[in-house]
DNA sequence: ACCTTCCCTTGACTCATCTCAACGAACCCA
DNA sequence: TGGGTTCGTTGAGATGAGTCAAGGGAAGGT
C-alpha cells in the first residue's frame, strides 16, 4: 500500500545522482526554459519514469502538474477519495495508518522516485505527510488509467512497482513479527543506506529527517526503545551520530549481521514485468 | 482462468461450498469431458479470472496447467527461480519467509481464487506450502508476461490484484506493529470470516486448517499465546470451538471492537484499475 | 535575551508476552 | 493393541520492551 519502503530500492537502473560529485546537480526548476520539466528531473531515469521513452514521458508530462509541499503538509488523507498519484522528485514523506485510539503505524517513508497513491482503491487507505519540503509530480488517477491502454509499458511498470512494494511490505512483516529491537533498527538503517546508494548517492552517512517517534512507529517500538538502541549501537561503534538526524554507518557488516537480512547480498531486486 | 460458459459461474461465485450439504459438490475434474476446465472452476468468477471474457479466458487456459498438491507439499521455494504463477482453485496454503536462525513469518494464507508468485522478482522471495490438499492453475510466468501485450485487461487486473495485496499487507503491518495479542487474533478471525463470505460461503463458522503455531507465526505471537487467547475468547463467549480447527464466531461485534479495524464497515476494497 | 515547545536521552519500574515445562488427546503405523 | 509423534492447552516463572518520569538541548517566537 503505499509507496513505501522499497520501491526505490528495488530499482536497479539508477545511475543518475551519483554523477553529481563532479558537476553540480542541475536542480529542476519547474518548466524552466520551457522544455519538459522531466528533462531536469533528478529522478528522470528512475522507477516508472526510467522505463519510458522520451515520447511516452512527454505524454505523461502532459497530464502531470508539479507541486510542492512544506514540512508537515499532507499529500493525501486516509479516507479521502483517491484521485491522484504522486511521484516524489525531492524531499521525504511518511506514510501511515491510524487506529481509532490514535496508535500509528508508519508503513513507509517516501524518497525521491517513490510513488504514492497507487495502492489505493476508491479511497486512500493511508495518510502521507511531508517530513521535509517536497517537490512531487502529480498525476490525475483517471488520466493515468486512460493512458494504460495506449501505453502498455506504463501499466507493466506500475505492476512492477506494486510488486516490488509488496516484496518490501513482506520484509517489513518479518521485521515487525519476528525481529527484536536491535534487529529492527539495524534492518532499518541498512535499508535507508541501501536506498541512498540506489539513488546514486555515495557515502555511509544517512540522514533521517524523521523523529525518533516516527522511527518507532515504523518499527513497532517506542521512542525510548529506539533512542536506547541507537545509543547502544553508538557505544558499540556500529554507528556514529552527528546530531540525531545524521547517522554515519561505521560498521555495516555488524549491522548486517544483526539485521538478519534474508537477502544476504543486499542486492536490490527488480521485478521483471 | 479458463474459458467457460457462464451459467456455472454465476452460481459458483457464491454459493458453492455451502450448498454441499444437500448436493454433492461437483468437483471440477481437470479437462473432464474435454471442455475448458474453467467451466467447472469454483473460482471462475473471482479475482483475475472474473475480469476476463470467455475468449480471454480461453487464451489464458491455453497456457495453464492444472496441478494438485498434497498437504505439506511445497508450491514454490524461497530463492528459487520464479518461473510460475499459481491461482488457487481449491485448498489452503501458507506463504512464509524464514530468518537464518529459523524464525518464521507467515505473510499470508492462500484460499481459492488467491494468486501466488506475483510478488516475485527473478527469484521467489518466499515459500508457499499446502496446508490441505490443493488444486491450482499454473501459469508460466514468461507466457503470462507475453499475454500482457495482447490482453491489456490482464495487466490491469494484475495491477489491481497487487494493489489489493499491498493494502492487505499494510493492514498486517498495523496489526504486527501496533496491536496486542487479543486484537491480533480478533483481526485475524474476522479477516478469515470476511474472506469466507467474499468467497460466497455463508455462516459464522470458519475452518482454520493451520495449526496454532502457524497462526502464531502469522500474528507475531507464540503458540502458547494464541492458544491462551483463543481460550479467553471462548470463555468470553466471543467464539465457540468445535475442535481446534473449527471456530464459530458467536459475537462478531465484540471481535470487531477488539480488532480495531480501520475499516469499520468491513467492506472489501476493490482496486479500480 | 528570554520563554516556550518539541525532541532526545536516560533511569527506574511494570507488564504483556515469551520461555520452559508438563500433560492429555488425536493420529499414525506396525 | 501399543508406542511414537504431533498438537493443543495450561501453569509458573523470566524478560524484553513498554510506561512513567525527569532533565537537557535546540529551535522558534516575541
Amino acid at each position: 500500500m503505499k509507496a513505501s519502503t522499497d520501491q526505490v530500492l528495488k530499482q536497479s537502473r539508477v545511475q543518475r545522482l551519483e554523477q553529481t560529485p563532479t558537476s553540480e546537480l542541475p536542480r529542476p526548476s519547474r518548466n524552466a526554459r520551457g522544455e519538459s520539466p522531466c528533462a531536469a528531473c533528478p529522478v528522470r531515469d528512475m522507477n516508472v519514469c526510467g522505463a519510458l521513452t522520451d515520447t511516452d514521458l512527454a505524454t505523461m508530462n502532459a497530464i502531470s502538474t508539479d507541486k510542492t509541499f512544506e514540512r508537515d503538509q499532507t499529500l493525501i488523507w486516509e479516507g479521502e477519495a483517491a484521485g491522484e498519484f504522486f511521484i516524489v522528485s525531492e524531499g521525504v514523506a511518511k506514510v501511515f495508518k491510524l487506529l481509532p485510539d490514535g496508535r500509528r503505524q508508519i508503513t513507509g517513508f517516501l524518497y525521491p522516485s517513490d510513488i504514492v497513491g497507487l495502492a489505493s482503491n476508491e479511497r486512500y487507505a493511508y495518510t502521507a505527510q511531508a517530513l521535509t519540503p517536497m517537490r512531487v509530480c502529480r498525476f490525475p488517477r483517471s488520466k493515468v488509467l486512460e493512458l494504460f491502454d495506449e501505453m502498455p509499458v506504463l501499466c507493466r511498470k506500475v505492476c512492477c512497482v506494486a510488486s516490488n512494494e509488496l516484496a518490501a511490505a513482506q520484509d517489513q512483516m518479518v521485521l515487525l513479527g519476528r525481529k527484536n529491537a536491535a534487529e529492527r533498527l539495524a534492518s532499518f538503517l541498512l535499508l535507508l543506506l541501501r536506498r541512498k546508494h540506489l539513488r546514486g548517492e555515495e557515502g555511509q552517512a544517512i540522514d533521517t529527517p524523521m523523529t525518533r517517534a516516527e522511527i518507532a512507529d515504523h518499527l513497532g517500538l517506542t521512542t525510548e526503545t529506539v533512542s536506547r538502541t541507537v545509543t547502544q549501537f553508538r557505544k558499540l561503534g556500529h554507528i556514529e551520530l552527528d546530531g540525531p538526524h545524521h547517522i554515519l554507518v561505521r560498521d555495516e557488516p555488524a549491522l548486517a549481521d544483526l539485521a538478519a537480512f534474508d537477502d544476504p547480498d543486499g542486492l536490490p531486486h527488480t521485478a521483471s514485468f
